[in-house]
DNA sequence: ACCTTACGACAACACCATTGACGTGTAAAT
DNA sequence: ATTTACACGTCAATGGTGTTGTCGTAAGGT
């Protein structure tokens, strides 16, 4: 096989197609987010993006090796989003919810491609950037280093799997996602209470709790968490162990 | 279209395949499952089930309606074979500790069924009874049932979503598993200070840290999380909110 | 021994990603 | 201004997928 894809720096020629569209590596990911977020996640398939491009499914080759490849090209456009615009306020706690929670709304947003990128590690600009970013919020909160490596570790996973297992249930067509939703009534609703007392007990918290992402809380649960081991700053108190905090440089910069 | 699928109770006749195979659905699953873990996700088709299982394909709809209701099976059976002879021992932190750790190893064990199934609502007997075991361990320990049920929800979402990622990270192409691993030495390893300084300076920590699972800190920091808002049980106090039990059990590790 | 019908088999449909071959129009080279 | 090379859009084909309508047969209840 002759290699067909070019990279988008040595692009000269661009011959529009039949229907007159002129493609580029840009355009075409912006097309497929645009038809997966009008049509759903069904809706990407190198046929469809053929046809709402104007031109033939395989031109698509052109530009990327296969869909594997146009999947991460969307999954570095949904990082970059999810940053665009925020800068830390040197509030730790506040710039991680705010991260994580952005990094959350991105993913769902695209559910499709979140599902393939959520758990690959790419070393592109955006994800390099964001690594930065919250190795920085951490640092100049004066975690010790090793723990600062422990909490990123906690976080970002923790972040990307649950935009992940959201990211699947929108992704997935339209009857399971019903169907998944409609257990909790169907099923949870009418388990007798001596068999399940504490679902029979709980169940109308339960069932509506569930309808929303357990995502915001387990985020708070783990700044709560990460709160309580933050060594004391000015208080000579704890020596625990040999954690305490070194004064180190201001650490952050978007 | 009539409805093909007979329940299980209501099965007489099984009739052998042309190959003498003697379906059910219990085989199927079994078929599924073993067919998954050897040959990996993709693997997993109706044809090749077909195939694996000595039947004609469309056999297979004799049993499960879709391809989706199969994998609401092999999403129960995983669940099931995680609690499997384990017993609560009476103490909250240590017994979701076990849970949260026996479903990731469940998952982790069946990669590239976990990936599958994680993120689906079952409603089957293995899920309830999960379920009900959940919310009792986090009653008994006093929890009021409102924070009970966003608890409960945290956690199994937590659990799902971190065996789901790291299930994922197992169930990639050999190449791709391996290149997502060298990224952290070949990418990030060699990025300048000047415009990383947070990474140059953790790198190491970072790049031997990412290559293990990041969910049992995170469950750790959850259940130090969980500990934090249990009521007090004879002392009067309250703050109601934030960081009281500031310095709990040194909360150990994985 | 006879019916009934459950259920396995077959064939067909519509969709999918991917690829080799081809020819055309563009842009560079002359 | 003309030629040339090749980038890239198009076509056609391959081999996969889930799913369904139809049919025949053998298993079980009677």
């Amino acid at each position: 096989m002759v290699e067909r894809v070019v990279p988008e720096s040595g692009r000269r020629r661009r011959r529009p197609t039949k229907q007159g569209a002129v493609l580029s590596e840009r355009m075409i990911v912006e097309t497929a987010l645009r038809l997966v977020s009008q049509h759903g996640a069904e809706a990407l398939s190198v046929r469809r993006l053929g046809a709402a491009l104007g031109a033939d499914p395989s031109a698509i080759y052109r530009y990327f090796r296969n869909t594997d490849a146009l999947l991460l090209s969307l999954a570095d456009e949904l990082i970059g989003r999810a940053q665009e615009g925020w800068e830390p306020t040197g509030d730790w706690r506040a710039d991680l919810r705010a991260i994580g929670l952005r990094i959350h709304a991105s993913y769902r947003s695209n559910p499709q491609a979140a599902l393939l990128a959520a758990h690959r590690t790419t070393g592109r600009a955006h994800e390099t950037r964001a690594v930065e970013t919250i190795l920085g919020v951490l640092r100049s909160a004066n975690f010790p280093d090793p723990l600062v490596v422990r909490m990123y570790h906690a976080f970002v996973d923790q972040a990307l799997a649950f935009a992940a297992q959201d990211a699947a249930a929108l992704a997935l067509p339209q009857a399971a996602h019903e169907a998944d939703a409609e257990v909790w009534h169907a099923v949870y609703g009418k388990l007798p209470a001596a068999t399940h007392p504490n679902i029979a007990a709980t169940l109308p918290l339960l069932a509506d709790d569930m309808r929303g992402s357990g995502y915001p809380f387990a985020l708070e649960l783990m700044l709560d968490a990460m709160a309580a081991r933050l060594p004391a700053t000015s208080v000579p108190a704890d020596g625990s162990r040999d954690r305490r905090a070194r004064a180190r440089r201001p650490a952050n910069r978007a």
